[in-house]
DNA sequence: GATAAACGTTACCGACCGGTCACACCCATG
DNA sequence: CATGGGTGTGACCGGTCGGTAACGTTTATC
C-alpha cells in the first residue's frame, strides 16, 4: 500500500493545559480518525498525539471501538450545537433560520473538506452490527428530524420532502467535496438548495 | 476491534468455467471490497475468492492498490453501460430517458445497499494523492456530465442546475442507504428527484 | 508520612498483512 | 521430446496492529 504519510507531527493541539487525559485522548483521536480513517490509524499514535500513552488510554476505553464511538458522540455534541445557534441568532424567523442553515453547511463544506465524520466511520466500518453504526444512525435521524421541524416552521408547502432533499443534498455534497474537491461542490450545493427551498418554500 | 466476521465463504462466484485467472481476481477483489472495505480484506482473501492464489495475483497486478484501480475502473466501465441502455431504451426521448435514471437508481439504492463503490474508496482512502483517486473523480464528473446533457436534452429550464441537484441527490443517498438503511433513503430519493425535476423542467 | 488511586514506561504477545523467493507443475508449441 | 511461459505451493520477511502484564512514578487526601 502507498497509502498516507506518517502521523508523524500531527495533532498536537489539545493538551499542554490541565485538560483531563479522557479528554484530549478523544480529541486526538477525532482529529485522527478524520486526517487518516479510523482503520489509517494506530492507537498508539493516537495516545502519543494526546500526551499519554497506550495504557490510561486503554484504562479510560476499553478498546478502540469504544473509543471510537466516544469520538462519534463528541462529534454529534458539537454538530447539534448548530440548531441553537440557529434559534439564538433567528429567534422565531425560521425562514431566515433555513437560510442560515444553508450558509453553515456551506462554510463546512469549504473548511472541513474531509466531509462528515459519522457518515465517512459508517463507510468504513461497512459492518452494520459494528456499535458505531447505531451513533451514526441516531444522529442522521435527529439531524432531519431538527431540520425538519424548521422547515415546518418556515411555512414550507411540504416540510417533510424539502427536508430530506436538504438533508440529501447535504449528504451527496460532502461526499462530493472528497470525490471531487470544495471548489464546485459548495458552489452546487447552494445553488441547488436555493432553487429547492425556492421551489418548496411558498405554502 | 471486533469489527466484521470471517470472509469465510465469500464470494465464490467468477470462478470455475475457463475465465482468465486475471478477470476472476478483478471480480473477487471488487466482490470483497464492497463487503470487507479496501483496508478490511486481505490479499490472500482476494486470491483464495478468485480460485487462485497470491504469487499469480501479483503478477497480473504489481500491487494491491493497483488491483484497486483496475477493480475500479472495472466498476466504472460496469456503471458506464446505464448510459447506453438508457439511449436504447428511450432513443431520442431526453425526458423519459430522466424518468428511467430515476427509477435505475432506486433499483440501485434497494438492491446494492453497500452504496458507491467509487465514492466509498474515496471516502477509505483519505490520502488524496492515491491513484484509486484520480479515477473515482474522473468517473463521478463524466457521470455528471452525461447527465447534464440528457437534462438539457429533456428541455430544462436550468439543465446545469438540474444535474447538480441530481447528482447531489444520489450522492446523498447512496450514503443514506449506509447510514439509514435502504428502506426510506430510496422513497425519500425517489420523492425529492421528481419534485426537482418537476420544478426545473419546463423551459 | 501513609495510603491509594491515577498515570507513565517498557516490554511483550499473537495475529495479520503486503510482498517476495525458490521451486515444482502443467501444458502448449516447436 | 524439449522448451518455455503461465500457474500453483509453501515458506518466509519485516512491519504494524490491538491488547495485556508488570512495575515504577506521581499526586492528593486523610
Amino acid at each position: 500500500m502507498s497509502s498516507s504519510e506518517f502521523p508523524d507531527k500531527a495533532a498536537d493541539l489539545s493538551s499542554p493545559a490541565a485538560i483531563p487525559p479522557r479528554e484530549r485522548i478523544v480529541s486526538s483521536a477525532a482529529d485522527l480518525f478524520r486526517k487518516f480513517g479510523i482503520r489509517g490509524i494506530g492507537v498508539d499514535a493516537i495516545a502519543e498525539a494526546a500526551q499519554t500513552n497506550k495504557m490510561t488510554l486503554y484504562r479510560k476505553f476499553g478498546s478502540k471501538d469504544e473509543l471510537l464511538c466516544a469520538t462519534l458522540r463528541q462529534v454529534t455534541q458539537r454538530a447539534g450545537a448548530i440548531w441553537d445557534e440557529l434559534e439564538r441568532e433567528f429567534s422565531g424567523d425560521a425562514a431566515a433560520q433555513l437560510k442560515r442553515w444553508v450558509d453553515f453547511q456551506v462554510e463546512r463544506l469549504e473548511q472541513e473538506p474531509g466531509g462528515c465524520d459519522l457518515a465517512n466511520a459508517a463507510v468504513e466500518l461497512r459492518d452494520s452490527d459494528h456499535p458505531a453504526h447505531a451513533v451514526v444512525q441516531e444522529f442522521k435521524n435527529s439531524q432531519r428530524n431538527r431540520l425538519a421541524a424548521v422547515c415546518e416552521a418556515a411555512g414550507s408547502s411540504n416540510p417533510e420532502l424539502l427536508a430530506d432533499t436538504l438533508s440529501l443534498l447535504l449528504e451527496g455534497a460532502r461526499v462530493s467535496v472528497q470525490t471531487s474537491g470544495p471548489e464546485g461542490s459548495s458552489r452546487r450545493f447552494r445553488e441547488s438548495c436555493e432553487a429547492t427551498i425556492a421551489a418548496l418554500s411558498s405554502k
